[in-house]
DNA sequence: AATATTTTGACTATTTTTGTCAAAACAAAT
DNA sequence: ATTTGTTTTGACAAAAATAGTCAAAATATT
């Protein structure tokens, strides 16, 4: 249950690639690439699939973690954060439901 | 487990009001509101309090409506929504316990 | 048909997010 | 302890997303 930053960043350092390398083969500036791992901005969809591809990581996987940083990051310190997941969640099997009719 | 949209225009049509008076009364124009009913938009947080006094509307059910169609609409149709959302449950619980050490 | 209400859509304004860059901070090596 | 390499920070600009305004079109009501 890692952050995107975290694994992107494990990934790097056990791959020993440095920044300004890795800015250069994904064509991201390093410092963005740094805000990534610390968890300080957000990367896109396709950002984040370029990242899966160039360190060989599940791409679902790394699209889980990041997708999921931005629910809680959009739930804040709601205290009603858990009620409101909940409800998210039914809301998506009953369009999942009426869409395969 | 309604939307934003549908429970302030159940609200609205149940007190007998038009949106000429909602917007005059609430100072936001009737054309939002129009959409926010329709879920063509989604309104602020601040907007969402707004409503529920307004309509005296349990304010933390509204919220959480408002809040669970904003998730939706970031998982639009992701196949891995719900796993997203389950990651995102084990986060926020664990952002929860650590911050009460 | 006339009137009242809601919805649509084009346009502008505002806010948020993203990217760029250089320098500061930090780490490692000589 | 200075030089060299790497990461992080922060100010700024660019781009994108969101929000608000307005008038007219569409719809509903009388």
């Amino acid at each position: 249950m890692k952050s995107f930053g975290e694994l992107i960043k494990k990934a790097r350092e056990e791959q020993n690639l440095i920044l300004r390398k890795v800015a250069a083969e994904l064509d991201i500036d390093q410092a963005i690439i740094s805000k990534y791992e610390r968890g300080e901005r957000k990367p896109t969809k396709e950002q984040v699939i370029r990242f899966s591809n160039f360190y060989n990581l599940n791409q679902q996987d790394l699209l889980v973690a990041w997708l999921s940083d931005k629910l809680v990051y959009d739930l804040e310190n709601e205290s009603f954060a858990e009620e409101a997941l909940k409800v998210a969640e039914e809301k998506i099997k009953y369009l999942k439901s009426i869409k395969n009719v």
